[in-house]
DNA sequence: AATGTGACTTGCACTATGCAAGTAATCTAC
DNA sequence: GTAGATTACTTGCATAGTGCAAGTCACATT
């Protein structure tokens, strides 16, 4: 069940931050309202990007910046988190839940067909 | 996404047994292949009885017994558990992947609901 | 040239984990 | 009915992992 991979507080919402919050580089995982701190944040995107589920690219306009982006393999993890966003969003009350979370509930193998297309394109460049 | 109840190394793995495994006394999880240290089995059990995933039962024939079995929000993580496994079973040399994940893969929804229906008999016992 | 930014490292206190051993309440067998 | 297992934990302690503040270093901006 690969917990020696994302069984910590830490890895699955970065994955997550990266699969449905638009985030790509490290301050903006840093930003991500849950605060962890720099150190075991870059030990996790290490550690991801060891197992393969996430890569690191320069970016191309401005050399400081490096983003990162889900590999095949982290697609894969596409059915994983949404139902752990269903869960969390139904057991949590974290306010009501926003229009994606809706959409999640209503037609789970329609969002992660379009995550799936989504990172699809952003690896065919 | 609730990683602070099961955001750690064992609570899932637990949960799992469970849910698939069959286990259900403290010693019987203490088996369970991964040599989880019995301190931090009695924890992640506290846990997840104090966030209401799994409850604690006597057993009726054998008073130094305890039986632990999932609560109705224990059993709503089964969507969950399915997508983990199935993921793992993909991505991880895990040998032939046995029947049940054939299950699994072939048809997620139906052993969801064969999972909550043990599980509802068994609560209504 | 001076200041700012982005992506990390480092040091250190604190917390969690792993391991071995121990305990208390049953059961079981003789 | 008592000695010896079983079950479900606790306790103590060394080690590993985490959180926080500060620092580094390679660019970028002004």
């Amino acid at each position: 069940m690969s917990l020696e991979i994302f069984g910590d507080r830490w890895s699955l919402l970065v994955v997550r931050d990266l699969m449905f919050g638009g985030r790509r580089t490290f301050k903006e995982f840093l930003d991500s309202g849950e605060k962890i701190a720099t150190n075991v944040l870059a030990e996790r995107l290490q550690r991801l990007e060891a197992n393969g589920i996430i890569e690191r690219r320069r970016d191309a306009d401005d050399a400081r910046k490096v983003n990162y982006a889900l590999t095949k393999k982290g697609i894969t993890l596409a059915p994983v988190l949404v139902e752990m966003i269903i869960w969390g969003a139904r057991h949590e009350e974290t306010a009501a839940p926003p229009e994606i979370i809706r959409r999640m509930v209503a037609d789970r193998d329609g969002v992660v067909a379009e995550i799936r297309d989504q990172w699809k394109k952003d690896r065919s460049l």
